[in-house]
RNA sequence: GCGGAUGUGGUGAAAUUGGUAGACACGCCAGACUUAGGAUCUGGUGCCGCGAGGCAUGGGGGUUCGAGUCCCUCCAUCCGCACCA
C-alpha cells in the first residue's frame, strides 16, 4: 500500500469535522491552554503560502499541547471591516458584505485544506452584527467611563458626576491641560459652577474626560476624491488613486484615550512574554520622557507667552533660537510684517507634506518669524522660527533650539547661520552636536560650574519657583483616532442632538450598518453613511441624527479574543465565568507589523474592561510569538529590448535586454515552460527564446511575495501536489519562524521523501503493514528517545524547524537499522501527530487493525510519550584534541578518565607529537564531555 | 529622520550555556536499478591547493587557551512610523 496521501487527507479532514474531534468544550477537568493566531483580514487575492505560516505553528502546538492533556482553546476567525471591501464596491459595485463572504469562504476553504485544528463553532466575523453588537456595547463602556488618575483606572462616569455635583473639577483636572471652560474661560469649576452650568455645557465638559470622546483632528483631504486618505494612499503629496493634490484638512473626530493608559501600558509589558525587541518597540511608541514646561516671553507681545516642552532644561542658557511647529496657533500672531509673506508661503509647502515626508526630510526648511523670545533666566534675544522638523502634536508644538546639545537643532543652526552658544565647553568641538548629560556648564549663569544631570532638577525647582514653568511628563503617544471616513465598519452607537453626541441605550444594540445601493462620499468629508438621510434621521436616533463616520478596522480587532471564548452569547460579550475560566491567552502568534497598533489597542481595551470589572485579567496575551515574513522568489525572463525575442539568463549579457516578471507558477527551478509562458498573456503569444543547452534559464530574485511581482504562491497547488502534511513540515522546515526567508518549491521534495519514508516504516507496498511485536534494541530505544527528547524541546521552544531535522535524522536511522517495530513505531507517530496529523491518523489506523489493544477513534488523543535517560547514556566522547585553539585530530576517551589520564593519553597521540614537536605543552585545557586544547 | 530586525556554502539553514562551523534538506556531480524517469537507492559536494596544508560565519579591530556566539566600530539589506489590515 502506498503513500496516497490525497485520499488519506481527504478522508481525515471529512472525518474529524464529522466526529466534531475538534469542538473544544467550555468545562474541564484538564489543565487550559488558549493558543490564538491574529486572524486574518480577508483578502480578494486569497491565502498565498506566506499566511498559514504562523497557523501552522499555533497549530503544530495546539496539538502538541492536547496530546499533553490540555483543554486547548484554538479559534480561527476573520477581521471582516475594512477598506479594500469599501474601495472594491467602489470600483465594481459589489456591497463589501458579499464580496466579503465569498472572500470568507475562500479562505475557509483553503485553510481546511491544510488540516487545521480550529474549533469552527466558535468562528466570528467583526462585521457581523451578532458581533459588532459588543464591539459597539464596549464603546459605550467608554463613552460612559473616564479615567480616575487617583485610583489609576477607569471609572463610571455617574461617579465623576456625583464628584462634580459636591466638590467641582478642583481634585480631577482636565485630562487636557488646555481645555478651558468656554462660559468661564478657566479650567477649574466649582460643584456650585458645576451646577448652574446648563446641559449643553456640562455635556461638552464631560466629554474631555470620558475614554471615547470628540475633538478635532487633522486628515489627508483630498479634495478632487472628496474623501479623506490613508497615509499609505498618499504618494508624495498626491493621491496614489489618480494623482490629485492632497491637503490636510480639520475634521471632527472620535478618540479613544489611550493617553491615560500610558503608564499602565509600560508598566504592565513587565508581566508578559514579549520579545525585548516587541517590547521596546512599543516603549519607543509611548515614548515617555520627563522634563519641563517653558514659559518664554515674547518681545512686543506681553499678553502672550510661548510654552515650550524640553527632556533638557539644563540647557536652557544655550537656547540660540526657537522653533514652532509651522501649525503652531500663535505663529500668526508672532509673525511681522516683513517677514509674513515668507512665512505664509512656507505653511502652505508644508501643509502638502505628510508626517512621514516631514520626519524624514533631510533637507533643512524653516523661515523665520521676526519675532523674538526672552530667555526667562537672563532675558537674551531668542529669534523664533517655524519648521516642519517641529511636529504639532507632541509636546507644545515649540521647541526651544540648543544647538550644542542637539544634532537637528545645530545642522538647523548651521544651515541658517544662527550663532551658536556653547554651554559644555572641550565637550562641545564646534563641528557637531554633542548630547551628553555629563558636562559642567559654562555660559550658564546660575548653573556655571554645575554638571548637567546634576542641573536637571534645580533648574526646574527654579522655574517652579518663579513660575514660569513646570515638571512635565510627556508621552510621544497620542490619543487614538477611532473614526473613519468610510462606509464599511461599525456603526457608532451614538445620536447628535444639538451639536451634542448622547449615547445610545444599550437596548438599542446593534445599531446596524445600513445597507446601500451606492456607496460615495458624502459632503464636506464626510463618511458615504451621511448620504442615507433616511438612515441619519432613522427613529432608532431619538429625534437626533446618527454619526456619519464609522469606526476603524482595529474597533473589532480590540477584543475578538474575548468573544472566542463565548460567541454565542446574546447576553453579554463573553460570559465573566467563561473569562475566567479560558483567562489570558497562553499563546498568540502574529506578524510584528501589529507591534504598535492592534497590540496597544488590544490592550488598553483589556485594561478598560478589566477596571470596569468585565474581566480578570488585564494583559490579554501572555506570551506572543512574531513569524517572520515568507518572501517571494520572484523570476525574470529578458526581452530582447525591441523585440518579441527572449533570451536565456546566461545569454542576456550579449544583448540589450528588459526584464521582465515572469509567474514563479511556470517555472521549475529556474527553466522556464516556454508553452506556459506563450499562454500567458497575448502578447507573449508568439514569443520566441534563444535558449542555453536547451532550456530557457530565468533570472532569479528575492522581493515581498505580491500578485504584482508575480511571485505568489498558492497553498491549494502545492497541498495538491504534495500533500497538507508535506506542506505543513516544509513550512516549519525552511527556517525558524520568527525570521523572513523566500519561499522556495523546489525544496519541498525533501520533506515529502521524509514522509514517504517514515510512511515506508510502516508500509510495504505490497505486503501492506509490516509493523512488528519484536523486542526492541538498545540502539533502537536510543533512537526514539533522544527523538522524544529532541522534539518536546523544540517544540517547546518554537523551534520548528530543528523539530523537523530531527524527524528526518529518526527515520533515516530507523531506515539503516531496518527497524519496523511497534514499540519504537507508535511513540514516533504520537510526536508527528502535531506536525502531520494525516499521516499519522491514517498509520495509527493502520496498526489499530492488528492490535486490538489501540482504542482510541483518534491519534490526537494519544498521551505524548514519556523519555527515559537510562536510554541515552554514553559511555565514552569522541573528542576534539586542538594545539593552539586549531582543530588537529579527535580521540575516543571513555567519560571516566580523570584529566591526568586524558593529558597522558592525548600527549601520547601520534597527532599531537607531531604538531608538539617535543616541546612540553605550557597548558593544557580539558573541558569534560567538550574539547582539549593544548597551549604550545 | 526615529525605532526594530537580519547578514554563515550555489540555496534554505544548524551550531540551545564561549568549546569539532556547515547538522538536516534543496541543488549539483558520479553510480545502481529501469523500456523510461520529475520514481527509488548508494557515494561525493564550503573555498584555494597535486599534496602537506592554508583560508573561511558582511568588513575592520578587541577580549580569550578557544569567538558565528561577548565588546567596539563601520557597511549592507529588510520591516514599522498613528486612516492598509
Amino acid at each position: 500500500m502506498e503513500y496516497s496521501f490525497r485520499e488519506i487527507e481527504k478522508k481525515w479532514q471529512y472525518k474529524w469535522k464529522q466526529d466534531k474531534v475538534y469542538h473544544v468544550p467550555n468545562q474541564s477537568s484538564k489543565p487550559k491552554m488558549y493558543v490564538l493566531d491574529m486572524f486574518p483580514y480577508p483578502s480578494g487575492a486569497g491565502l498565498h503560502v506566506g499566511h498559514p505560516l504562523g497557523y501552522i505553528a499555533s497549530d503544530i502546538f495546539s496539538r502538541y499541547k492536547r496530546l499533553q492533556g490540555y483543554n486547548v482553546l484554538h479559534p480561527m476567525g476573520f477581521d471582516a471591516f475594512g477598506l479594500p471591501a469599501e474601495q472594491y464596491a467602489i470600483d465594481h459595485g459589489i456591497h463589501p458584505a458579499i464580496s466579503t463572504d465569498q472572500n470568507i469562504q475562500n479562505f475557509k476553504d483553503q485553510l481546511h485544506n491544510i488540516g487545521f485544528s480550529y474549533d469552527w463553532s466558535r468562528e466570528i466575523k467583526t462585521s457581523d452584527p451578532h458581533y459588532y453588537r459588543w464591539t459597539q456595547w464596549i464603546f459605550l463602556q467608554l463613552f460612559n467611563s473616564w479615567y480616575n488618575r487617583k485610583s489609576q483606572k477607569a471609572e463610571s462616569i455617574t461617579g465623576l458626576i456625583k464628584i462634580f455635583e459636591t466638590e467641582g473639577n478642583d481634585q480631577y483636572p482636565f485630562p487636557n491641560d488646555r481645555f478651558r471652560i468656554s462660559i468661564t474661560g478657566s479650567h477649574i469649576f466649582s460643584a456650585n459652577e458645576w451646577n448652574t452650568f446648563g446641559e449643553e455645557e456640562r455635556m461638552n465638559i464631560l466629554i474631555e474626560y470620558r475614554l471615547a470622546y470628540c475633538g478635532i483632528g487633522e486628515v489627508n483631504w483630498c479634495e478632487a476624491l472628496g474623501t479623506v486618505l490613508a497615509n499609505d494612499e498618499v504618494v508624495n503629496g498626491v493621491s496614489e488613486r489618480g494623482g490629485h493634490p492632497v491637503v490636510k484638512k480639520k475634521l471632527r473626530q472620535w478618540y479613544l484615550r489611550i493617553t491615560e493608559y500610558a503608564d499602565r501600558l509600560l508598566k504592565g509589558l513587565q508581566t508578559v512574554d514579549f520579545t525585548d525587541a516587541m517590547k521596546e518597540m512599543q516603549t519607543n511608541w509611548i515614548g515617555k520622557s520627563s522634563g519641563a514646561e517653558i514659559d518664554f516671553a515674547i518681545q512686543d507681545h506681553p499678553e502672550k507667552i510661548l510654552k515650550v516642552y524640553t527632556t533638557r532644561p539644563d540647557t536652557i542658557f544655550g537656547v540660540d533660537f526657537m522653533v514652532l511647529a509651522p501649525e503652531h496657533n500663535l505663529v500668526d500672531l508672532f509673525t511681522t510684517t516683513d517677514q509674513k509673506n515668507a512665512v505664509e508661503e512656507y505653511i502652505q509647502f508644508v501643509q502638502s507634506r505628510s508626517e512621514r515626508e516631514r520626519m524624514a526630510e533631510k533637507k533643512i526648511s524653516g523661515v523665520f518669524t521676526g519675532a523674538f523670545a526672552l530667555n526667562p533666566f537672563d532675558g537674551r534675544q531668542i529669534p523664533v522660527w517655524i519648521s516642519e522638523y517641529v511636529l504639532a502634536g507632541y509636546g507644545t508644538g515649540a521647541i526651544m533650539a540648543v544647538p550644542s546639545g542637539d544634532e537637528r537643532d545645530h545642522k538647523f543652526a548651521q544651515h541658517f547661520n544662527i550663532p551658536i552658544t556653547n554651554i559644555i565647553g572641550d565637550h562641545y568641538n564646534g563641528i557637531e552636536a554633542n548630547p551628553t548629560k555629563d558636562a559642567v556648564l559654562q555660559n550658564s549663569g546660575f548653573l556655571n560650574g554645575i554638571s548637567m544631570r546634576e542641573a536637571l532638577e534645580p533648574v526646574i525647582d527654579k522655574l517652579e519657583e518663579q513660575k514660569i514653568g513646570t515638571r512635565k511628563v510627556n508621552f510621544k503617544m497620542r490619543d487614538a483616532a477611532f473614526s473613519r471616513q468610510r462606509y464599511w465598519g461599525e456603526p457608532f452607537p451614538i445620536t447628535w442632538k444639538n451639536g451634542i453626541a448622547y449615547p445610545l441605550d444599550e437596548n438599542k444594540l446593534p445599531v446596524i450598518l445600513p445597507p446601500m445601493d451606492e456607496i460615495k462620499p458624502g459632503k464636506d468629508g464626510e463618511g458615504p453613511l451621511s448620504n442615507n438621510e433616511e438612515w441619519i434621521n432613522n427613529d432608532l436616533f431619538e429625534g437626533g441624527h446618527a454619526e456619519s463616520s464609522t469606526m476603524p478596522g482595529y474597533a473589532g480587532s480590540s477584543w475578538y479574543f474575548l468573544r472566542y471564548m463565548d460567541p454565542g452569547n446574546d447576553k453579554a460579550f463573553c460570559d465573566r465565568s467563561i473569562a475566567d475560566y479560558w483567562g489570558q491567552v497562553d499563546l498568540y502568534i502574529g506578524g510584528t507589523e501589529h507591534a504598535v497598533g492592534h497590540l496597544l489597542y488590544s490592550r488598553m481595551w483589556t485594561k478598560a474592561l478589566f477596571d470596569l470589572g468585565y474581566i480578570g485579567f488585564d494583559e490579554p496575551f501572555k506570551k506572543l510569538l512574531n513569524q517572520g515574513m515568507i518572501q517571494g522568489s520572484s523570476r525574470f525572463v529578458y526581452r530582447v529590448h525591441g523585440t518579441n525575442q527572449f533570451v536565456s539568463f546566461g545569454l542576456k549579457d550579449q544583448y540589450q535586454v528588459d526584464a521582465i516578471h515572469a509567474d514563479v507558477n511556470f517555472v521549475d527551478g529556474l527553466v522556464l515552460d516556454q508553452q506556459a509562458f506563450r499562454k500567458w498573456k497575448a502578447e507573449y503569444a508568439n514569443a520566441e527564446f534563444i535558449l542555453e543547452n536547451g532550456v530557457y534559464i530565468c533570472g532569479a530574485e528575492v522581493e515581498k511575495m505580491s500578485k504584482s511581482k508575480f511571485n505568489t504562491v498558492n497553498p491549494d497547488d502545492i497541498v495538491e501536489k504534495y500533500g497538507a502534511d508535506t506542506f505543513r513540515m516544509y513550512e516549519m522546515f525552511l527556517g525558524p519562524i520568527d525570521q523572513s526567508k523566500p519561499w522556495d518549491t523546489k525544496g519541498i521534495e525533501g520533506v515529502h521523501r521524509f514522509l514517504k519514508k517514515c510512511w515506508r516504516l510502516f508500509m510495504d507496498d505490497v505486503k501492506g503493514l509490516i509493523v512488528t511485536d519484536d523486542k526492541t534494541a538498545p540502539a533502537e530505544l536510543k533512537i526514539l528517545h533522544k527523538t522524544i527528547r529532541k522534539i518536546e524541546e523544540d517544540t517547546e521552544r518554537f523551534s520548528f524547524n530543528t523539530a523537523v531535522s530531527t524527524f528526518m535524522i529518526a527515520v533515516n536511522e530507523l531506515g539503516e537499522l531496518k527497524c519496523h517495530k511497534k514499540e519504537i513505531l507508535l511513540p514516533l507517530l504520537v510526536l508527528l501527530t502535531p506536525y502531520a496529523p494525516h499521516i499519522a491518523e491514517e498509520l495509527y489506523l493502520q496498526l489499530k487493525k492488528v492490535d486490538s489493544k489501540l482504542e482510541l477513534a483518534t491519534i490526537l488523543d494519544m498521551a505524548w510519550p514519556a523519555w527515559d535517560q537510562k536510554h541515552l547514556v554514553e559511555s565514552s566522547k569522541e573528542y576534539p584534541i586542538s594545539i593552539n585553539g586549531k582543530l588537529r585530530t579527535t580521540m575516543i576517551i571513555s567519560l571516566e578518565a580523570s584529566p591526568s589520564e586524558v593529558e597522558t593519553m592525548v600527549l601520547a597521540n601520534e597527532v599531537v607529537q607531531k604538531w608538539v614537536e617535543g616541546k612540553s605543552p605550557k597548558k593544557i585545557i580539558f573541558v569534560k564531555n567538550k574539547m582539549v586544547n593544548l597551549v604550545v
